[in-house]
RNA sequence: GGGAUCUUAGCUCAGCUGGGAGAGCACCUGCCUUACAAGCAGGGGGUCAUAGGUUCGAGCCCUAUAGGUCCCACCA
């Protein structure tokens, strides 16, 4: 019994201590349990690489408060954690490390490099769960998974196998964007347009067997080594006659048609367009058109290759200058312009990327997408915000073939093999050991891997044992809600939802609840360049890991970005702090109690009343924006209640009754106490999970009443209606008003707490008389009042006394040599102007014959009784200002 | 070019299906009142971007305009 509780909360202190608790505990683990209905969130995987960043740091704390309200209320719920082997980006890394050892990755060859990247993710795989635990998440750890690990890597296989014998995987030489950097080729998502400024050249190709030129103009002169024609528009008045003839190309000095294609803008630029087949994707288009040669004029590396004749072995930047130069000194060069036009990165590396023609596999996308599109158009997958739903169709709508191969090492490995002997390509989940036409043995494996996508788009399925048949995945699949941010709808979200069909026939998760992103005080991104990030772990080791979690959740609605301040940071330690103290508070007094699980009701008061109907409401309202995914609303009735109606309120009106051992309903307001509080803590529990989880603990061996061993397993509240005490609510409403009017009367009058002052309450209504008699207790800690009288005229109240008015009493407070008539007429004019904007208000709208027939009639019942509430108090105010001006 | 979104107190933002403008921080005043100064009490501060419209009634719905942010497309 002796644990004291320090004087204010300190989260290092415990925080770490109860995690371990919970583990031991195996609180996290989920087991298949038929009896009971499971909720299951799969974790979007961070990077083997990643640190934890003020993303994860959001994403984690929604899935947690979801996984922790949905634990509580029974559900058999499995948070399914597990990281990305991240391929381009853990790849990059290392070889960075292996370039500060001297090395480049082809010294190690495949295998050395593959041991020495899991060596990478055995050193650092484990760092980001550890910062992720430290946020308070409550992953099943026992079920942690790994992109590349033997399950998913068999998926993987299978899927790839099962696509390309049903025709939707191929492979094939497309134009492709390859990274120069980082030597592979990357989907359309990867590729980030940015505005830069560059220089439009116009140049002249001289017309074969004319004199004279065609301009064009182009941003990107050294591709013009690779120019097989030059298109106008068909009806292009302009240059309809060169149609079909020849153009010399300058430098390469090789003879290229005019082409005639729909393609070409004829208001822009010159109306005439190089085409370069091998380095555009238009050009790629217009020369399958016209059949047009393809000519590669680029190394992998973006210097100019054997095809770029004397301009070979040269970087493609200082050929664009060489040739430019070149150009100019042959006369062709017209002029040159400024021109801003968006350039194609690559989104890991910033590279310009480098449109190439090359062999590699796709995934055929028009057929797959179907079923995923017509699950957010139905509703079977419900997107959350719903204004995302756009994004998606945007996506699914212009959908092009998924380049699904890297020339990189770390990743699945492509599971096809060639046979050198025939030719064949044999696809296959296992290593096949001889050709299945021709018998040879002479196979070699694919060398690229694929996309890291490719495997987190199975990620649903494949954690939960896909493709055994396993009865996780029997119980757990479909899964209940994804979780992430709507930065990558395109990379992950589409891509999880077309395989949940493709593979499981079924969808992989029925809700997709996204949020934003997280900028910094100025509203910029978080960036290592920029130097803004703030570190997660930072702010936990400074304020605690409900803080950081209370700050990100409050204030901000489903979606949208938020901006981190360390104000709000410093919010929410401060609400735990106050938590922390209430608790303190009331252990304090509960210490000597002997408190049942339940109560005889008729021992409660008015203000337990109140307060239990309050926190009944709160159970209901807050449990429902829960379900619906509002937690910042949420998160803010939770806080409100417990700062202001149960501090600030109720915390101070039971405090005469805990101080007197006499009063026999102190055993009431100690049960109310503890019950209200305990229901706090629970609802609160989702968002701040160690400080409940402490206090929690402490308050059940004080009181003896014992629920469950943790809160984080005890059972959700719920709405009772039993406890919607109206009148008793309404009565401590009142009584808040009178003090709340004491209070300001007392503050505008300049008169110090410690001067106490009879409070005399008039009302000529019995039950407004009786209810002010009932809770005269409350006067003298909250209004300072040195006794209360409560009567119902006015008789023998002095003149100088001060007054306000609340619906239905006069308040008076006779301060005999401290008025001020002066400023107590200021005071009541001031409450007269404000009756007096209400009564127009509601005047206005009840002299409206418009709003009397058409308005609802309980709506005019409302304003009717405003009305009648209203002239009332006006009467009061104006009868006292008459008598003080006498 | 297409689309989304935002514009509410000095700052950052809530405000769910239309029915008397809110929070945190900041500011002013007074309080070390036996849970909490990371606190308590009181206060000031907003023609809810602009202009129309729908409605008995609009911060909320519709249209247009201005400005900001973002996504997609990629006119060489």
């Amino acid at each position: 019994m002796e644990k004291e509780l320090a004087k204010t909360y300190n989260p290092k202190d415990i925080e770490e201590k109860l995690y371990q608790k919970w583990l031991d505990k195996k609180y996290f683990h989920a087991e298949v349990d038929r009896s009971k209905e499971p909720f299951t969130i799969v974790i979007p995987p961070p990077n083997i690489t990643g640190q934890l960043h003020m993303g994860h740091a959001l994403d984690n704390t929604i899935q947690d408060i979801l996984i922790r309200f949905k634990r509580m209320q029974g559900y058999n719920t499995l948070w399914q954690p597990g990281t990305d082997h991240a391929s381009i980006a853990t790849e990059v890394k290392i070889i960075e490390k292996l370039r500060e050892e001297g090395k480049e990755k082809e010294d190690l060859g495949r295998e050395g490099f593959l041991e020495r990247a899991w060596k990478w993710k055995e050193e650092y795989g484990g760092r980001i769960i550890n910062q992720l635990m430290k946020l308070g998440s409550s992953c099943d750890w026992d079920r942690e998974r790994f992109t590349m690990d033997e399950g998913c890597n068999k998926a993987v296989n299978k899927v790839f196998v099962k696509l390309y014998n049903e025709g939707y995987i191929y492979k094939g030489s497309r134009i492709i964007n390859w990274c120069p950097i980082c030597h592979t080729s990357i989907s359309d998502a990867e590729v980030e347009y940015e505005e830069r400024e560059g220089h439009f050249w116009h140049i002249k190709y001289p017309i074969v067997g004319e004199d004279g030129f065609v301009e064009i103009a182009t941003t990107r002169p050294e591709t013009m080594l690779g120019d097989t024609a030059v298109a106008v528009h068909p009806d292009d008045e302009r240059y309809k006659h060169l149609i079909g003839k020849h153009v010399i190309l300058p430098i390469m000095n090789k003879e290229i048609p005019v082409v005639a294609d729909t393609y070409v803008d004829m208001e822009f630029g010159t109306g005439v367009v190089k085409i370069t087949p091998a380095h555009d994707p238009n050009d790629f288009e217009v020369g399958k058109r016209h059949e047009l040669p393809e000519v590669n004029v680029m190394n992998d590396d973006a210097t100019i290759n054997e095809n770029g004749g004397k301009y070979a072995g040269m970087d493609r930047y200082e050929a664009r200058k060489a040739i430019v130069k070149e150009l100019e000194e042959l006369g062709l060069l017209v002029k040159v312009e400024s021109h801003s036009h968006n350039v194609g990165t690559h989104d890991r590396c910033n590279t310009t990327v480098e449109p190439m023609i090359k062999p590699q596999w796709f995934v055929k996308m028009d057929e797959l997408i179907k079923p995923a599109v017509k699950a957010v158009k139905t509703g079977e997958i419900e997107i959350i915000p719903e204004r995302f739903e756009k994004m998606y169709f945007n996506w699914t709508d212009n959908i092009r073939d998924w380049c699904i191969s890297r020339q990189l090492w770390w990743g699945h490995r492509i599971p096809a093999y060639y046979c050198d002997s025939c030719g064949q390509t044999i696809v296959s989940e296992e290593e096949p050991s001889r050709c299945h036409i021709c018998g040879s043995t002479n196979l070699r494996q694919d060398e690229d891997t694929l996309d890291t996508w490719f495997s987190s788009a199975l990620w649903p399925f494949s954690t939960l044992g896909w493709p055994e048949k396993t009865e996780e995945l029997d119980y757990f699949y479909p899964t209940s809600v994804l979780v992430t941010a709507y930065d990558i709808i395109f990379f992950w979200v589409i891509r999880m939802v077309f395989s949940g069909y493709a593979h499981m026939g079924e969808k992989p998760f029925g809700k997709v609840l996204f949020h934003g992103l997280i900028r910094d005080s100025e509203g910029r991104k978080m960036s290592k360049s920029l130097g803004n990030g703030v570190d997660p772990l930072d702010v936990i080791d400074r304020y605690g890991a409900d803080a950081l979690r209370f700050a990100l959740i409050t204030g901000n609605a489903p979606g949208n970005d938020m901006r981190f301040y360390w104000e709000k940071v410093e919010a929410g330690r401060n609400f735990a702090n106050k938590v922390w103290n209430a608790s303190r508070f009331i252990m304090m007094n509960l210490e000597k109690a002997n408190l049942s699980e339940n109560i005889d009701e008729s021992l409660l008061t008015q203000a337990d009343r109140w307060i239990l109907s309050k926190s009944n409401t709160l159970v209901r309202e807050a449990t429902d924006n829960l379900e619906t995914f509002e937690l910042g609303i949420a998160a803010q009735k939770i806080y409100d209640f417990i700062w202001e109606e149960f501090c600030d309120w109720y915390i101070e009106m039971v405090k005469p009754r805990l101080y007197n051992d006499e009063d026999n309903t102190k055993t009431a307001a100690l049960w109310t106490l503890q019950k209200v509080l305990t229901n706090s803590l629970k609802l609160l529990h989702p968002y701040m999970p160690f400080v409940t989880e402490e206090i929690f603990c402490t308050l059940q061996e004080m009181t003896g009443l014992k629920e469950k061993d943790s809160i984080m397993i005890s059972m959700w509240p719920e709405y009772n209606p039993k406890w919607e005490f109206k009148k008793d609510s309404e009565s401590i409403e009142l009584i808040k008003e009178a003090v709340k009017g004491i209070r300001n009367v007392r503050s505008e009058m300049n008169v110090p707490p410690s001067r106490k002052a009879s409070v005399i309450v008039v009302s000529n209504n019995e039950r407004v008389r009786e209810i002010f008699t009932e809770s005269k207790s409350f006067f003298a800690t909250l209004g300072f009042a040195s006794e209360v009288i409560v009567q119902e005229d006015k008789s023998g109240i002095s003149e100088d006394a001060v007054s306000t008015v609340i619906p239905g009493a006069q308040i008076y407070i006779p301060f005999a040599d401290l008025i001020d008539i002066d400023k107590e007429v200021e005071r009541l004019s001031k409450e007269k102007e404000k009756l007096e904007g209400e009564l127009k208000r509601v005047n206005g709208m009840l002299s409206n014959p418009n709003f009397i027939s058409k308005a609802p009639a309980s709506k005019i019942e409302e304003e009717k009784a405003k009305l009648e509430k209203y002239t009332d108090m006006m009467n009061q105010v104006m009868q006292r200002l008459e008598s003080l001006k006498k």
